[in-house]
DNA sequence: CATGAATGAGCCTTCATTCAT
DNA sequence: AATGAATGAAGGCTCATTCAT
């Protein structure tokens, strides 16, 4: 049996990423995991705790950390963040919650912070790792890069394979 | 002066892109726009028919077709989508809205099919109309631009100007 | 008709005194008003400012201020006082409501600072303009005076009129 | 060490002190005696039964029954209930407690009757002893004095020692 | 005895919406 | 058209109380 903290967070990054963060009732997410309203109390102080933890959870910087970490080779490097990133937001509540996480970034300062270190140090370090340089275009073409993962999660085309997609993109970024 | 109806419009747009679509009150948006709360539901059924308007404005839909009416070149294509986009979300405001737009496409269907018109029409047609096909490679390559372009619009980097930025992105779409 | 506002000061006082300020539900107040349990909240920011506005009128802080205003002659003086203060009180909603805002001092204060207020300053002008000193026995039978209405008003003994009372009361204060 | 339910009882009087009888909550209590929020229920049915035990303690009716049983001068027994009145409400615990008493007995019959009992019997009492008789004059001296013991207490001012208030306070009384 | 997780009732507050003026 | 008072439905949060361990 899951830890009941655990089911709380889950019930709540589901019924977030349809409701978005505020209208979803405390009440869905309680009988979503299962437990009583009170209880999400217990574990969280308060609703915008439950919406922090959620936030946390659906941005991607835990892919670029280990990939930056473990990998050294270019290409494998885009491979195992390409792949990573396309994985966790093959599944619908991530995708959608990302959204969200996104929307709320001008409510909440904690989150408009972590999207900034996102942007500015991980993006510049793929590009110090790849290109072994920093200028203009190599910034453009990691955008591109993050910009095309995140269009295809959006609206994945029924009609392209995830292999195919991602083969594709690495050529393009790194020709 | 300008006519009461758009005046809440733009009042609510504003208050929208900073508070999200839901934790804006009206009282908010019609305090922004000069008019009394009242009067709000005048010109608005619901609050619901003001975030339709709002959300229709918010995305580039209206670039996309103009250009793709007026222009034949693929460069100038490009070059008229960019910086048309560019220039739209340069506003915060503007971004910060279309944000909040694609959170809520899971609450309001009429918002989600605008989106996937977008994003499956729009698409295909520019790739046609630049790459003269519509295989894997031309959609992965138009999904770049327009991840690319987005990337940019959320946070752009402070030491990149836009004409830079968009020379070498049609570059790169291209080669 | 009384003015809205006012009746919900009423409803509140009514409702604060047997209830006590924090087991009053604001919905009872309403009810007693007679007005929605939302329209407290168009008057009132907040239960709180309510309650700083039915405490503020259950101190006994406008008679003293009127009395020694336009009274001179000491006797005259404690018949006024006195004599309002045995009245005002004598309503059972402001008797308790003061008990209840004597038990909340510590919660707030504003109400704690208004009540060191009254019960230095004004009872040090009494005492001058009584006794013409400022001395230990001068206080203590100002003291003795106001605790003496205090008790009566908590606990009006059923075989002794007010007026009996306050001429007893007066003599003693003065002999 | 203490005994637990005595721990209990003591927290609750220091958190009731300050919060009010009805904005203490249990686990502040729990947590202020070193226990945990489930013991208390063990030792207390309710909350309210907790709340009956520090009200009854609040009260100045052990010191009212002690010094009319022991002592049968005049003198002597306004200057034992004084001084161990004064004693009692020199701690802030004590003196706010009272007052928090004070206004719940509209809300508890128990403490309504307890007060009622207070001033009814034990005043009469004491007026016999004293004064030799229970007329008017008598009951509002006795009153008189109750009524300044309680405005020392709430307020004591700071340039008077106790003995002093109490020596001037029994010279009025009795003169 | 003792703990603390779990529950559910109730309350304050916000806010979309209506309506008399 | 325009205002703002008035309403009622939720929703977040607190807290007394219970109960398995």
């Amino acid at each position: 049996m899951e830890k009941v903290r655990e089911r709380i967070v889950r019930g709540a990054m589901k019924v977030f990423s349809t409701h978005g963060y505020f209208k979803a009732p405390v009440s869905k997410i309680a009988r979503e995991a299962g437990v009583s309203k009170g209880l999400v109390f217990w574990y969280f102080r308060s609703k915008d705790e439950l919406i922090h933890e959620a936030a946390a959870r659906s941005l991607p910087i835990d892919i670029l950390r280990e990939c930056l970490e473990t990998v050294q080779d270019k290409e494998e490097l885009l491979r195992c963040v390409g792949e990573r990133y396309l994985k966790k937001y093959s599944d619908p509540v991530m995708r959608n919650l990302m959204l969200q996480t996104l929307a709320v970034r001008t409510i909440y300062p904690e989150v408009e912070e972590r999207l900034r270190e996102m942007c500015s140090m991980y993006t510049r370090k793929m590009a110090k790792q790849i290109f072994g340089k920093d200028d203009v275009e190599s910034r453009v073409k990691i955008r591109s890069f993050f910009g095309s993962l995140l269009c295809y999660s959006l609206r994945p085309p029924p009609d392209i394979s995830v292999e195919e997609y991602l083969d594709n993109l690495i050529t393009i970024i790194l020709q």
